[in-house]
DNA sequence: GCCCGCCGATGACAGTTGTCATGCCGGATT
DNA sequence: AATCCGGCATGACAACTGTCATCGGCGGGC
């Protein structure tokens, strides 16, 4: 029996996940939990072998959860619907096992869950190419500027939330402009955040 | 029996609602689609009592296909991640009978599916009050351009692209503006998004 | 017929944004 | 000590954005 924990914050998607976890003769989910605070928690209790998690959570995010649980027995397999080279690259780096795409066929969830468990990776084919290609060119400073930018907060806003001068502020905004070699940023925000730099 | 069709553009979901509502006794899943299309062709071969349905799909959107079925005998439930006023609202004028979030626990769906069934409805109860309190003020024009222009694009682009000259683009967006009270485009982008009217 | 709303346009003006050159500072490298 | 680099700043300039007044056309309601 390969006992499973799984962390996902909507209800009904946790749900009908397990169940259909549950419906695998060798697997066993033993735990839920709605957030990556709970789940950590639960996995402590627990001490599960497989962990399944989603990346965008409240409290505690699955990419954290596994850096959390890095070095520890439970394996990580995140389940997402963000195929984002970044993502996927924060989640090697915290020693995760598995990476799955949403969009991939139900069977492939049981599937890897096996794979992991004996030792094995599995990464969404769909990303494993894009993932070393392209790296985050951006400074910490670009990608909180960039963050509120994508808000909709102008120069002077964001010069204020970060004690930073105006000029500045558009500095860095023109340097990430350059880098992702957007228009303005809006798009700049946009590229960054579909390849989950920010 | 009370047969059911799905459809969601997420394989790995549609697989786990689908083991989710095989495991009720009295439901019974006959048809599974991965956009609203597929999913029209396979109510009218199938005859489904109800369909469940996402929202934002490929081909042909959840709301569209509730739409389409209207005046049909089967009955429609919205699945959706999205607490958005303006979603349910229209929800409610394509005929849906049921409208639920996935943050809703996993048991509300075979519970809705049952009362729907049955000739009731089902809306998710954080958005029963604010859905007719707040009405979308912005024309279909103001609309577009809106779009457009939360996606990072210009005035002059979005000019090009509408075949408007670039003032009435600016007329519009700054219409845009004062009516959903935001500071800048972006903010009347993500305000009207938030809201469900894009 | 008249008014109103939506559509589309123009022109003018102030404010914001994007770019670039330039400068200062402190920490790390060499 | 000299050099380099990232962070932060300034100033200047061109381009883009937001606002407002004003105009014309078209269709619907009263």
């Amino acid at each position: 029996m390969i006992r499973v924990l799984i962390a996902e914050d909507q209800s009904m998607i946790l749900g009908a996940l397990a169940a259909l976890l549950d419906m695998e003769a060798d697997i066993e989910v033993i735990a839920r939990a709605g957030d990556g605070k709970k789940a950590l928690a639960l996995a402590g209790e627990h001490d599960p072998d497989v962990v399944v998690t989603d990346i965008e959570m409240p409290a505690m995010t699955g990419l954290e959860l596994a850096g959390a649980l890095r070095g520890q027995r439970a394996k990580v397999i995140i389940v997402t619907t963000f195929a984002r080279p970044g993502y996927l690259r924060r989640a090697l780096d915290a020693g995760v096992r598995g990476y799955l795409l949403k969009d991939a066929p139900a069977k492939q969830l049981a599937d890897a869950i096996r794979t992991v468990h004996a030792g094995g990776k599995v990464i969404a084919p769909e990303l494993a190419a894009e993932a070393w290609e392209s790296d985050d060119p951006l400074s910490e400073r670009e990608r909180q500027v960039l963050r509120l930018a994508g808000d909709g907060m102008s120069s002077g806003g964001i010069a204020d939330q970060l004690h930073l001068s105006e000029g500045t502020v558009r500095n860095y905004l023109s340097e990430a402009i350059g880098k992702l070699g957007a228009a303005n940023r809006v798009e700049a925000a946009r590229i960054a955040r579909r390849k989950g730099w920010l």
